[in-house]
DNA sequence: ATATTTACATACATACTGTATGTATGTTAA
DNA sequence: TTAACATACATACAGTATGTATGTAAATAT
Protein backbone atom coordinates (compact mmCIF):
# COMPACT_ATOMS: atom_id res chain seq x y z
CA UNK A 1 0.00 0.00 0.00
CA UNK A 2 1.53 3.16 1.51
CA UNK A 3 3.43 4.77 -0.85
CA UNK A 4 6.31 7.68 -1.58
CA UNK A 5 5.84 11.72 -1.19
CA UNK A 6 5.85 11.61 -4.51
CA UNK A 7 3.17 9.46 -5.20
CA UNK A 8 1.28 11.57 -2.45
CA UNK A 9 1.60 14.37 -4.36
CA UNK A 10 0.36 12.96 -7.65
CA UNK A 11 -2.92 11.10 -5.68
CA UNK A 12 -3.09 14.84 -4.30
CA UNK A 13 -3.60 16.12 -7.97
CA UNK A 14 -5.46 13.51 -9.44
CA UNK A 15 -8.25 14.18 -6.66
CA UNK A 16 -8.01 18.02 -7.52
CA UNK A 17 -8.45 17.06 -11.17
CA UNK A 18 -11.04 14.85 -10.97
CA UNK A 19 -12.90 16.99 -8.00
CA UNK A 20 -12.47 19.44 -10.80
CA UNK A 21 -14.63 17.33 -13.09
CA UNK A 22 -17.03 16.33 -10.76
CA UNK A 23 -18.01 20.29 -9.59
CA UNK A 24 -18.18 21.20 -13.07
CA UNK A 25 -20.29 18.59 -14.06
CA UNK A 26 -22.54 17.81 -11.56
CA UNK A 27 -22.72 21.20 -9.24
CA UNK A 28 -20.72 20.94 -5.98
CA UNK A 29 -24.16 19.70 -3.74
CA UNK A 30 -24.15 16.47 -6.28
CA UNK A 31 -20.86 15.67 -6.45
CA UNK A 32 -20.20 12.81 -4.22
CA UNK A 33 -16.72 12.28 -2.51
CA UNK A 34 -17.62 8.29 -3.20
CA UNK A 35 -17.58 8.97 -6.34
CA UNK A 36 -14.74 11.50 -6.88
CA UNK A 37 -12.62 8.92 -4.63
CA UNK A 38 -13.29 5.99 -6.92
CA UNK A 39 -12.24 8.14 -9.98
CA UNK A 40 -9.03 9.34 -8.48
CA UNK A 41 -8.55 5.30 -7.44
CA UNK A 42 -8.52 5.76 -3.54
CA UNK A 43 -10.96 5.56 -0.77
CA UNK A 44 -12.92 8.51 1.11
CA UNK A 45 -10.12 7.80 3.79
CA UNK A 46 -7.03 8.68 1.34
CA UNK A 47 -9.62 11.91 0.76
CA UNK A 48 -10.02 13.07 3.88
CA UNK A 49 -6.62 12.38 4.39
CA UNK A 50 -5.12 15.22 2.04
CA UNK A 51 -8.52 17.74 2.86
CA UNK A 52 -10.57 18.30 5.71
CA UNK A 53 -13.34 18.09 4.16
CA UNK A 54 -15.63 19.05 1.07
CA UNK A 55 -15.30 22.59 1.29
CA UNK A 56 -11.34 22.14 1.56
CA UNK A 57 -11.39 20.10 -1.59
CA UNK A 58 -13.83 22.93 -3.44
CA UNK A 59 -11.37 25.19 -2.05
CA UNK A 60 -8.38 23.61 -3.32
CA UNK A 61 -10.36 23.22 -6.85
CA UNK A 62 -11.37 26.59 -6.70
CA UNK A 63 -8.06 27.85 -5.95
CA UNK A 64 -6.65 25.93 -9.21
CA UNK A 65 -9.12 27.00 -11.57
CA UNK A 66 -8.30 30.44 -10.45
CA UNK A 67 -4.98 31.05 -10.81
CA UNK A 68 -5.15 29.31 -13.90
CA UNK A 69 -7.37 32.05 -15.14
CA UNK A 70 -5.42 35.01 -13.50
CA UNK A 71 -2.53 33.47 -15.34
CA UNK A 72 -4.14 33.59 -18.42
CA UNK A 73 -5.79 36.97 -17.98
CA UNK A 74 -2.37 38.36 -17.20
CA UNK A 75 -0.52 36.73 -20.13
CA UNK A 76 -3.06 38.42 -22.71
CA UNK A 77 -3.25 41.77 -20.69
CA UNK A 78 0.75 42.16 -21.42
CA UNK A 79 0.39 41.89 -24.97
CA UNK A 80 -0.26 45.58 -25.33
CA UNK A 81 1.31 48.55 -24.01
CA UNK A 82 -1.91 51.05 -23.68
CA UNK A 83 -3.43 50.57 -20.64
CA UNK A 84 -7.08 50.63 -22.41
CA UNK A 85 -5.81 47.90 -24.76
CA UNK A 86 -4.76 46.15 -21.66
CA UNK A 87 -7.85 46.59 -19.68
CA UNK A 88 -9.89 45.34 -23.33
CA UNK A 89 -7.71 42.23 -23.58
CA UNK A 90 -7.59 40.97 -19.96
CA UNK A 91 -11.59 41.13 -19.99
CA UNK A 92 -11.67 38.86 -23.58
CA UNK A 93 -9.23 36.17 -21.59
CA UNK A 94 -11.42 36.28 -18.87
CA UNK A 95 -14.15 35.72 -20.63
CA UNK A 96 -12.97 33.42 -22.78
CA UNK A 97 -11.52 31.52 -19.78
CA UNK A 98 -14.76 31.76 -17.96
CA UNK A 99 -16.91 30.74 -20.22
CA UNK A 100 -15.25 26.89 -20.53
CA UNK A 101 -17.72 24.26 -18.89
CA UNK A 102 -15.10 23.24 -16.28
CA UNK A 103 -14.87 26.62 -15.48
CA UNK A 104 -17.62 28.09 -15.47
CA UNK A 105 -20.02 26.37 -12.39
CA UNK A 106 -17.23 26.45 -10.06
CA UNK A 107 -16.00 30.04 -10.59
CA UNK A 108 -19.12 32.02 -10.84
CA UNK A 109 -22.19 29.77 -9.59
CA UNK A 110 -20.91 27.55 -6.81
CA UNK A 111 -18.13 29.66 -5.63
CA UNK A 112 -19.97 31.99 -4.21
CA UNK A 113 -22.19 29.90 -2.24
CA UNK A 114 -20.52 27.38 -1.07
CA UNK A 115 -17.26 29.57 0.70
CA UNK A 116 -19.58 32.12 1.23
CA UNK A 117 -19.30 35.47 -1.05
CA UNK A 118 -16.20 37.12 1.76
CA UNK A 119 -14.41 34.24 0.96
CA UNK A 120 -14.51 33.82 -2.71
CA UNK A 121 -14.05 36.85 -2.90
CA UNK A 122 -10.90 37.23 -1.37
CA UNK A 123 -10.21 34.30 -2.89
CA UNK A 124 -10.80 36.38 -6.13
CA UNK A 125 -9.14 39.25 -4.88
CA UNK A 126 -5.63 37.36 -4.89
CA UNK A 127 -6.45 36.52 -8.75
CA UNK A 128 -8.08 38.32 -11.24
CA UNK A 129 -10.22 40.96 -9.29
CA UNK A 130 -6.39 42.19 -8.37
CA UNK A 131 -5.42 42.85 -11.67
CA UNK A 132 -8.60 44.87 -12.39
CA UNK A 133 -8.36 47.04 -9.80
CA UNK A 134 -4.35 48.07 -10.30
CA UNK A 135 -5.09 48.68 -13.98
CA UNK A 136 -8.04 50.75 -13.15
CA UNK A 137 -6.13 52.64 -10.76
CA UNK A 138 -3.65 52.54 -13.21
CA UNK A 139 -6.30 54.09 -15.75
CA UNK A 140 -7.61 56.68 -13.18
CA UNK A 141 -4.23 58.17 -12.32
CA UNK A 142 -4.01 58.84 -16.05
CA UNK A 143 -7.20 60.47 -15.68
CA UNK A 144 -9.94 58.35 -16.89
CA UNK A 145 -12.95 57.39 -15.38
CA UNK A 146 -13.17 60.96 -13.68
CA UNK A 147 -14.30 60.91 -9.98
CA UNK A 148 -15.38 57.29 -9.96
CA UNK A 149 -14.59 55.12 -6.82
CA UNK A 150 -12.37 52.49 -8.54
CA UNK A 151 -13.34 49.83 -5.81
CA UNK A 152 -16.93 50.27 -7.31
CA UNK A 153 -16.08 49.74 -11.10
CA UNK A 154 -14.22 47.10 -10.31
CA UNK A 155 -16.59 45.02 -8.32
CA UNK A 156 -19.56 46.33 -11.47
CA UNK A 157 -17.61 45.09 -14.37
CA UNK A 158 -16.22 42.13 -12.70
CA UNK A 159 -20.07 41.26 -11.66
CA UNK A 160 -21.20 42.48 -15.01
CA UNK A 161 -18.58 40.50 -16.27
CA UNK A 162 -18.94 37.23 -14.84
CA UNK A 163 -22.42 37.85 -15.83
CA UNK A 164 -22.05 38.51 -19.57
CA UNK A 165 -19.85 35.03 -19.21
CA UNK A 166 -22.70 32.75 -18.12
CA UNK A 167 -25.03 34.33 -20.63
CA UNK A 168 -22.44 33.61 -23.78
CA UNK A 169 -22.01 30.19 -22.44
CA UNK A 170 -25.99 29.66 -23.07
CA UNK A 171 -25.59 30.94 -26.46
CA UNK A 172 -25.43 28.89 -29.45
CA UNK A 173 -22.76 31.26 -31.09
CA UNK A 174 -20.18 31.78 -28.35
CA UNK A 175 -18.01 34.08 -30.64
CA UNK A 176 -21.04 35.90 -31.51
CA UNK A 177 -21.85 36.85 -28.21
CA UNK A 178 -18.23 37.48 -27.43
CA UNK A 179 -18.07 40.29 -30.12
CA UNK A 180 -21.12 42.00 -28.67
CA UNK A 181 -19.58 41.50 -24.78
CA UNK A 182 -16.57 42.87 -26.25
CA UNK A 183 -18.02 46.03 -28.27
CA UNK A 184 -19.87 46.75 -25.33
CA UNK A 185 -16.75 46.84 -23.03
CA UNK A 186 -14.95 48.91 -25.65
CA UNK A 187 -17.59 51.61 -25.70
CA UNK A 188 -17.97 51.39 -22.04
CA UNK A 189 -13.99 52.08 -21.48
CA UNK A 190 -13.53 54.33 -24.84
CA UNK A 191 -16.95 56.13 -23.90
CA UNK A 192 -15.69 57.26 -20.50
CA UNK A 193 -15.80 61.00 -19.25
CA UNK A 194 -12.30 62.02 -18.93
CA UNK A 195 -10.85 59.92 -21.01
CA UNK B 1 -56.49 17.94 13.12
CA UNK B 2 -57.37 19.05 9.66
CA UNK B 3 -58.05 22.35 9.05
CA UNK B 4 -59.86 24.52 6.61
CA UNK B 5 -58.24 25.59 3.17
CA UNK B 6 -57.74 29.14 4.60
CA UNK B 7 -55.98 27.42 7.42
CA UNK B 8 -54.00 25.37 4.98
CA UNK B 9 -53.14 28.71 2.85
CA UNK B 10 -51.67 30.10 6.00
CA UNK B 11 -49.62 27.42 6.89
CA UNK B 12 -47.80 27.49 3.06
CA UNK B 13 -47.78 31.15 3.76
CA UNK B 14 -45.79 30.46 7.23
CA UNK B 15 -43.37 27.79 5.83
CA UNK B 16 -42.18 29.82 2.93
CA UNK B 17 -41.73 32.88 5.63
CA UNK B 18 -40.46 30.90 8.03
CA UNK B 19 -38.12 29.16 5.37
CA UNK B 20 -36.79 32.09 3.71
CA UNK B 21 -35.38 33.50 6.94
CA UNK B 22 -33.76 29.91 7.55
CA UNK B 23 -32.22 30.01 4.17
CA UNK B 24 -31.31 33.82 4.17
CA UNK B 25 -29.82 32.83 7.61
CA UNK B 26 -27.92 29.22 7.12
CA UNK B 27 -27.85 28.97 3.17
CA UNK B 28 -29.62 26.71 0.83
CA UNK B 29 -27.57 23.46 2.18
CA UNK B 30 -27.25 24.14 5.93
CA UNK B 31 -30.88 24.98 5.95
CA UNK B 32 -32.50 21.79 7.63
CA UNK B 33 -36.04 21.10 6.98
CA UNK B 34 -36.98 19.97 10.05
CA UNK B 35 -35.91 23.03 11.95
CA UNK B 36 -38.15 25.20 8.95
CA UNK B 37 -41.01 22.92 9.67
CA UNK B 38 -40.27 23.17 13.47
CA UNK B 39 -40.53 27.07 13.64
CA UNK B 40 -43.48 27.03 11.47
CA UNK B 41 -45.40 24.55 14.07
CA UNK B 42 -45.97 21.65 11.75
CA UNK B 43 -43.92 18.18 10.74
CA UNK B 44 -41.45 17.85 7.55
CA UNK B 45 -45.14 15.34 6.37
CA UNK B 46 -46.98 18.99 6.16
CA UNK B 47 -44.00 20.61 4.16
CA UNK B 48 -43.73 17.70 1.71
CA UNK B 49 -47.56 17.87 1.34
CA UNK B 50 -47.30 21.94 0.17
CA UNK B 51 -43.98 20.96 -1.71
CA UNK B 52 -41.82 18.76 -3.59
CA UNK B 53 -38.84 18.88 -1.98
CA UNK B 54 -36.41 21.46 -0.95
CA UNK B 55 -35.58 22.80 -4.22
CA UNK B 56 -39.38 23.50 -4.19
CA UNK B 57 -39.82 25.03 -1.09
CA UNK B 58 -36.68 27.34 -2.31
CA UNK B 59 -38.45 27.81 -5.94
CA UNK B 60 -41.68 29.50 -4.27
CA UNK B 61 -38.65 31.68 -1.58
CA UNK B 62 -36.95 32.98 -4.26
CA UNK B 63 -40.05 33.70 -6.16
CA UNK B 64 -41.68 35.45 -3.61
CA UNK B 65 -38.07 37.87 -2.98
CA UNK B 66 -37.81 38.00 -6.62
CA UNK B 67 -41.56 39.31 -7.29
CA UNK B 68 -41.25 41.78 -3.81
CA UNK B 69 -37.89 43.16 -5.16
CA UNK B 70 -39.25 43.54 -8.87
CA UNK B 71 -42.34 45.69 -7.51
CA UNK B 72 -40.49 48.38 -5.25
CA UNK B 73 -38.13 48.13 -8.54
CA UNK B 74 -40.95 49.38 -11.41
CA UNK B 75 -42.54 51.28 -8.32
CA UNK B 76 -39.58 53.43 -8.12
CA UNK B 77 -38.62 53.91 -11.45
CA UNK B 78 -42.33 55.22 -11.93
CA UNK B 79 -41.86 58.01 -10.31
CA UNK B 80 -39.80 59.64 -13.44
CA UNK B 81 -41.21 60.54 -16.80
CA UNK B 82 -37.44 61.05 -18.03
CA UNK B 83 -35.85 57.44 -19.62
CA UNK B 84 -32.61 57.59 -18.27
CA UNK B 85 -33.90 58.90 -14.59
CA UNK B 86 -36.32 55.57 -14.60
CA UNK B 87 -33.42 53.41 -15.29
CA UNK B 88 -30.88 55.06 -12.42
CA UNK B 89 -34.35 54.97 -9.94
CA UNK B 90 -34.80 51.70 -10.68
CA UNK B 91 -30.70 50.36 -10.12
CA UNK B 92 -31.18 52.28 -6.81
CA UNK B 93 -34.60 50.65 -5.79
CA UNK B 94 -32.49 47.58 -6.98
CA UNK B 95 -29.81 47.72 -4.90
CA UNK B 96 -31.72 49.06 -1.83
CA UNK B 97 -34.07 46.32 -1.94
CA UNK B 98 -30.92 43.71 -3.06
CA UNK B 99 -28.50 44.38 -0.27
CA UNK B 100 -30.90 43.59 2.84
CA UNK B 101 -29.63 40.28 4.47
CA UNK B 102 -33.08 38.57 4.14
CA UNK B 103 -32.68 39.20 0.15
CA UNK B 104 -28.96 39.24 -0.63
CA UNK B 105 -28.28 35.29 0.23
CA UNK B 106 -31.24 33.78 -1.76
CA UNK B 107 -31.34 36.24 -4.95
CA UNK B 108 -27.69 36.59 -5.70
CA UNK B 109 -25.87 33.76 -4.30
CA UNK B 110 -27.54 30.72 -3.79
CA UNK B 111 -30.10 31.18 -6.07
CA UNK B 112 -28.27 30.89 -9.43
CA UNK B 113 -26.29 27.84 -7.35
CA UNK B 114 -29.53 25.90 -6.03
CA UNK B 115 -31.22 26.19 -9.07
CA UNK B 116 -28.53 26.43 -11.74
CA UNK B 117 -28.19 29.46 -13.55
CA UNK B 118 -30.80 29.15 -16.24
CA UNK B 119 -33.74 28.49 -14.18
CA UNK B 120 -32.38 31.56 -12.40
CA UNK B 121 -32.25 33.70 -15.17
CA UNK B 122 -35.36 32.49 -16.32
CA UNK B 123 -37.10 33.32 -12.94
CA UNK B 124 -35.30 36.34 -12.68
CA UNK B 125 -36.50 37.22 -16.30
CA UNK B 126 -39.78 37.43 -15.29
CA UNK B 127 -38.70 39.85 -12.49
CA UNK B 128 -36.46 43.02 -12.27
CA UNK B 129 -34.62 41.72 -15.74
CA UNK B 130 -37.56 42.05 -18.32
CA UNK B 131 -37.98 45.55 -16.54
CA UNK B 132 -34.21 46.48 -17.65
CA UNK B 133 -34.59 44.99 -20.95
CA UNK B 134 -37.54 46.83 -21.68
CA UNK B 135 -35.83 49.90 -20.49
CA UNK B 136 -32.71 49.83 -22.41
CA UNK B 137 -34.69 48.67 -25.47
CA UNK B 138 -36.96 52.20 -25.02
CA UNK B 139 -33.70 53.96 -24.74
CA UNK B 140 -31.86 52.50 -27.08
CA UNK B 141 -35.15 53.39 -29.82
CA UNK B 142 -34.41 57.25 -28.68
CA UNK B 143 -31.29 56.90 -29.76
CA UNK B 144 -29.01 55.68 -26.73
CA UNK B 145 -26.46 52.94 -26.44
CA UNK B 146 -25.63 53.18 -30.51
CA UNK B 147 -24.56 50.14 -31.54
CA UNK B 148 -25.14 47.96 -28.21
CA UNK B 149 -26.74 44.33 -28.21
CA UNK B 150 -29.38 45.33 -25.75
CA UNK B 151 -29.31 42.00 -24.51
CA UNK B 152 -25.24 42.31 -24.29
CA UNK B 153 -25.96 44.84 -21.87
CA UNK B 154 -28.88 43.89 -19.68
CA UNK B 155 -26.74 40.77 -18.97
CA UNK B 156 -23.71 43.11 -18.04
CA UNK B 157 -25.63 45.58 -15.97
CA UNK B 158 -27.73 43.12 -14.30
CA UNK B 159 -24.32 41.23 -13.00
CA UNK B 160 -22.70 44.55 -12.49
CA UNK B 161 -25.59 45.42 -10.33
CA UNK B 162 -25.79 42.22 -8.61
CA UNK B 163 -21.78 42.43 -7.93
CA UNK B 164 -22.19 45.57 -6.31
CA UNK B 165 -25.06 44.84 -4.40
CA UNK B 166 -22.88 42.41 -2.64
CA UNK B 167 -19.91 44.60 -2.23
CA UNK B 168 -22.17 47.44 -0.54
CA UNK B 169 -23.49 44.70 1.64
CA UNK B 170 -20.01 43.91 2.96
CA UNK B 171 -19.23 47.54 3.68
CA UNK B 172 -19.62 49.23 6.87
CA UNK B 173 -20.90 52.38 5.85
CA UNK B 174 -23.64 51.32 3.27
CA UNK B 175 -24.79 54.49 2.42
CA UNK B 176 -21.65 56.03 1.47
CA UNK B 177 -21.47 52.69 -0.78
CA UNK B 178 -25.02 53.55 -2.56
CA UNK B 179 -23.49 56.82 -3.13
CA UNK B 180 -20.44 55.36 -4.70
CA UNK B 181 -22.43 53.02 -6.86
CA UNK B 182 -25.49 55.36 -8.26
CA UNK B 183 -22.36 57.92 -9.82
CA UNK B 184 -20.72 55.39 -11.04
CA UNK B 185 -24.02 53.97 -13.09
CA UNK B 186 -24.90 57.71 -13.66
CA UNK B 187 -21.46 58.35 -15.37
CA UNK B 188 -21.89 55.25 -17.06
CA UNK B 189 -25.41 55.73 -18.06
CA UNK B 190 -24.87 59.50 -18.91
CA UNK B 191 -21.36 58.84 -20.48
CA UNK B 192 -22.64 56.76 -22.80
CA UNK B 193 -22.42 57.55 -26.74
CA UNK B 194 -24.98 58.08 -28.84
CA UNK B 195 -27.01 59.93 -26.39
C1' DA C 1 17.75 -1.09 13.23
C1' DT C 2 14.18 0.75 15.48
C1' DA C 3 10.84 4.42 16.15
C1' DT C 4 7.83 7.32 14.30
C1' DT C 5 5.32 9.46 10.98
C1' DT C 6 2.82 9.24 6.64
C1' DA C 7 -0.59 7.69 3.40
C1' DC C 8 -3.86 5.56 3.07
C1' DA C 9 -8.16 1.78 4.10
C1' DT C 10 -12.00 0.28 6.92
C1' DA C 11 -15.70 0.63 9.93
C1' DC C 12 -18.91 3.28 12.10
C1' DA C 13 -21.77 7.28 13.77
C1' DT C 14 -24.61 10.97 12.45
C1' DA C 15 -27.64 13.85 9.87
C1' DC C 16 -30.56 14.98 6.43
C1' DT C 17 -33.63 14.19 2.52
C1' DG C 18 -37.26 11.77 0.59
C1' DT C 19 -41.03 8.30 0.59
C1' DA C 20 -44.62 5.34 2.12
C1' DT C 21 -48.31 4.96 4.90
C1' DG C 22 -51.70 6.20 8.38
C1' DT C 23 -55.42 9.28 10.06
C1' DA C 24 -58.56 12.71 11.08
C1' DT C 25 -61.06 16.36 9.23
C1' DG C 26 -63.24 19.00 5.56
C1' DT C 27 -66.00 18.71 1.18
C1' DT C 28 -69.25 17.17 -2.09
C1' DA C 29 -72.80 14.71 -4.17
C1' DA C 30 -76.49 11.34 -3.95
C1' DT D 1 -78.06 13.59 5.84
C1' DT D 2 -74.85 10.56 5.04
C1' DA D 3 -71.62 8.09 2.35
C1' DA D 4 -67.63 8.66 -0.69
C1' DC D 5 -63.82 11.07 -1.45
C1' DA D 6 -60.15 14.58 -1.13
C1' DT D 7 -57.17 17.24 1.68
C1' DA D 8 -53.90 18.43 5.26
C1' DC D 9 -51.33 16.88 7.86
C1' DA D 10 -48.33 13.20 11.27
C1' DT D 11 -45.40 9.15 11.79
C1' DA D 12 -42.19 5.81 10.64
C1' DC D 13 -38.77 4.18 7.77
C1' DA D 14 -35.24 3.78 4.14
C1' DG D 15 -31.51 5.58 1.61
C1' DT D 16 -27.50 8.29 1.02
C1' DA D 17 -23.89 11.31 2.00
C1' DT D 18 -20.64 13.47 5.09
C1' DG D 19 -17.51 13.15 8.66
C1' DT D 20 -14.76 10.67 12.30
C1' DA D 21 -12.24 7.20 14.69
C1' DT D 22 -9.28 3.66 14.24
C1' DG D 23 -6.31 0.26 12.00
C1' DT D 24 -2.21 -0.84 9.07
C1' DA D 25 1.63 -1.11 6.12
C1' DA D 26 5.24 1.26 4.12
C1' DA D 27 8.55 5.09 4.08
C1' DT D 28 11.41 8.13 6.54
C1' DA D 29 13.96 9.84 10.36
C1' DT D 30 17.01 8.84 14.22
Amino acid sequence: MRRTKEDANETLRTLIDVAKKHFAEHGYANAALESIAAEADVTRGALYHHFRNKHGLFLAVLESVQQEVGERVEQEASRSEDLREQLLLGCHAFLAAAVEPDNKRIMLIDGPSVLGWDTWRMLDGKNSMSHLREQLTLMQEQGMFAEASVDALASFISGGLNESALRMAEMPDTAAAMEQTMKLMAQLVGAWPGT
